[in-house]
DNA sequence: ATTGACGGGTTAATGATTATCAATTACAAA
DNA sequence: TTTGTAATTGATAATCATTAACCCGTCAAT
């Protein structure tokens, strides 16, 4: 099962790499749009479904609401913005996480986990002070 | 900075505690309804805001869509079922996790972190024995 | 040329959550 | 008690992200 290289899967696949972020399908959307004036969000996320499930992309579910795609396929974990939603890698080393048995873990069959950090980029860190105490209770 | 027990917060309490489960709002609300039938969805929601906000309860955002609501306020991890849904407590030493630094998290300050595993529930693990297929490349 | 699968663009629909708003209730001061 | 004020409720509309439906164009194999 290979796939055909549209030009808006290219162009998507393009400009994700581009960014160099973690953007979700509408900021995708708004940068392929200035290029290809046509194209449709419903492309765009059909497009990020088709390149996330072909493993060419990856699909992050972080806390919040929207998803948002990586064109690093690698295993990394990341972290997030409370304030500003911004996501970010973490280099970080996974083996440090021991996977718990089936016992402690109800009988489920594991098949993988998802670490995530949160806190304040340096931009939201620098801009507000008393946003601490807000985060202290979240 | 207290707050009111009405008689809607505080059956939404009793109802999340006596289930033992992780609920989602609209789950929560078809069982308060059976004992408060004049009782709102929106009711239901701004109060398990306002009591996880309040530190009383826990608000999970698992993978997915739809958010749920834990009793427990305890420091622990979540496992659910990526067939249906479902999800437990993992009980797991946490210390084992080191927060990585700010250097190598892009200057964020850290607040915290989540764990969460994905899996087969022994229920849907029993049932379906080609969904393998499937997890593997999700 | 014909067929048929695959994408694409447009628009409508969905599902979860949040906002709005008028009516009601709780509580504290008079 | 009465009264003023603020919080809370129920009903409903709105929002937001995402997906589905639809029809049309393109290209590759027949």
């Amino acid at each position: 099962m290979h796939l055909r290289m549209t030009n808006q899967r290219e162009r998507i696949l393009q400009e994700l790499q581009k960014s160099g972020k973690h953007l979700t399908a509408d900021e995708l959307f708004k940068r392929v749009k200035k290029v290809m004036p046509r194209i449709s969000l419903a492309t765009v996320y059909r497009n990020l479904e088709t390149l996330s499930a072909a493993g060419i992309i990856n699909k992050l579910e972080i806390s919040g609401r929207r998803k948002r795609f990586d064109y690093d396929v690698s295993d990394h974990d990341h972290i997030y913005c409370v304030h500003c939603q911004r996501v970010d890698n973490v280099p970080l080393d996974r083996t440090s996480i021991k996977t718990p048995s089936s016992v402690t873990a109800h009988g489920y069959r594991i098949t993988g986990f998802r670490l995530e950090f949160a806190g304040l980029c340096p931009a939201c860190s620098g801009k507000k002070e008393r946003v601490d105490t807000k985060i202290a209770d979240e």
